[in-house]
DNA sequence: GTCTTAAACTAACGTTTGTTAGTTTGTTAA
DNA sequence: TTAACAAACTAACAAACGTTAGTTTAAGAC
């Protein structure tokens, strides 16, 4: 961990190619053609091919696991911090797109680092369910299954990294705040 | 096309394998073993590892087309029709969840039929977001930006194979209509 | 009993894969 | 000028890849 400028940009740039075609499908030979060198030279910046992928996730996951728990100690209503976490998303997933789609669609290579990301993936999980059914307690939100209406906000929120790509026009501050309306209010008239 | 039972077979186990690993890092002896044979009695039967994924790919893109462009044609108020586009997703996903992620996950490798997948795809969307827009035109649903709603609406749609197999208990048309409670009227009391 | 056919097999192919070892190059510090 | 070091290189490895060719096996039809 701590990279070196170098390491930085070798994973970077493999993550724009993870993105494009799935980490079992990006060789070495790829990512070092991307980076204009020889496969065997990335090895001087690199233990394997695992560690990038690990790094990708890793950082990510921990991203999202120290925002929610910010923001689960927050004095707020459920419903601002839902925003919150939708915020959240958003903002992650502008500045790191790439990274989403690995750690949306690659987290099942994990080797030495699987167990990990799993368990920082169930309790950011949980820490949203917490949200959500204190929110139903508090009467803020509707009483339907709360596993129903996880599934639905994350479902969108995880597939933020392929929409915003598409919509650079818009900024990310608009982005949230349209998307915490459509989520937490509907589209129904 | 039109697949023989056993080529049916392997397409199945394939899905299987292809949803837990993705299609690049699933190779013909893993498919082969889980089929209790040879790598190369798999092509008695097959072409090339391509025609598997082609065939689960665009026949489920194909029910889906075929399944808004009935709906489409309806005489039926927008948020009637967006409910049955919703249990349309629900009944495909709960039929072929397997096929379900490689139409998610792998259509970046098809070859032969990516151009023709892509087309369906655009025509799938262009069409849900028509039916937002005629809504929005009637006063049914809100005006926001449509693509937002469709992209909201629809990440959660592609998502439901992953949550699928973890609520078995729930059945399809209760599922399709908490759905729609959720994605059309939002959480918010 | 022979013929046909479906579906398996063994063996091998040429490539591509991730990775290692050892070497060269260019820059910076002493 | 030389020593040290980072970062590239060439060459090669064993293993795994998708796939082909030719052969065996078992069952049903004539």
């Amino acid at each position: 961990m701590n990279p070196t400028p170098r390491k930085l940009e070798i994973i970077t740039i493999a993550s724009a190619l993870f993105k494009d075609k799935g980490f079992s499908a990006v060789t070495m030979r790829d990512i070092a053609k991307a980076m204009g060198i020889k496969a065997a030279s990335l090895y001087n910046h690199i233990k394997n091919k695992e560690e990038i992928l690990t790094f990708i996730i890793i950082s990510l996951a921990e991203e999202f696991i120290n925002g929610i728990d910010e923001i689960k100690e927050e004095n707020n209503t459920c419903i601002d911090k839902l925003k919150k976490i939708i915020a959240l998303h958003v903002d992650i997933a502008t500045r790191n797109t790439n990274g989403m789609a690995s750690l949306n669609n690659d987290w099942m290579h994990l080797k030495d680092q699987l167990d990990y990301y799993l368990t920082l993936r169930v309790n950011y999980e949980d820490t949203f369910r917490t949200i959500i059914n204190e929110g139903i307690k508090k009467n803020e939100i509707k009483s339907i299954n709360s596993d129903i209406m996880l599934f639905s906000i994350l479902s969108t929120l995880r597939s933020l990294y392929i929409w915003i790509p598409q919509k650079e026009d818009m900024n990310s501050s608009l982005l949230a705040t349209n998307l915490s309306e459509v989520l937490l209010k509907g589209i129904n008239k």
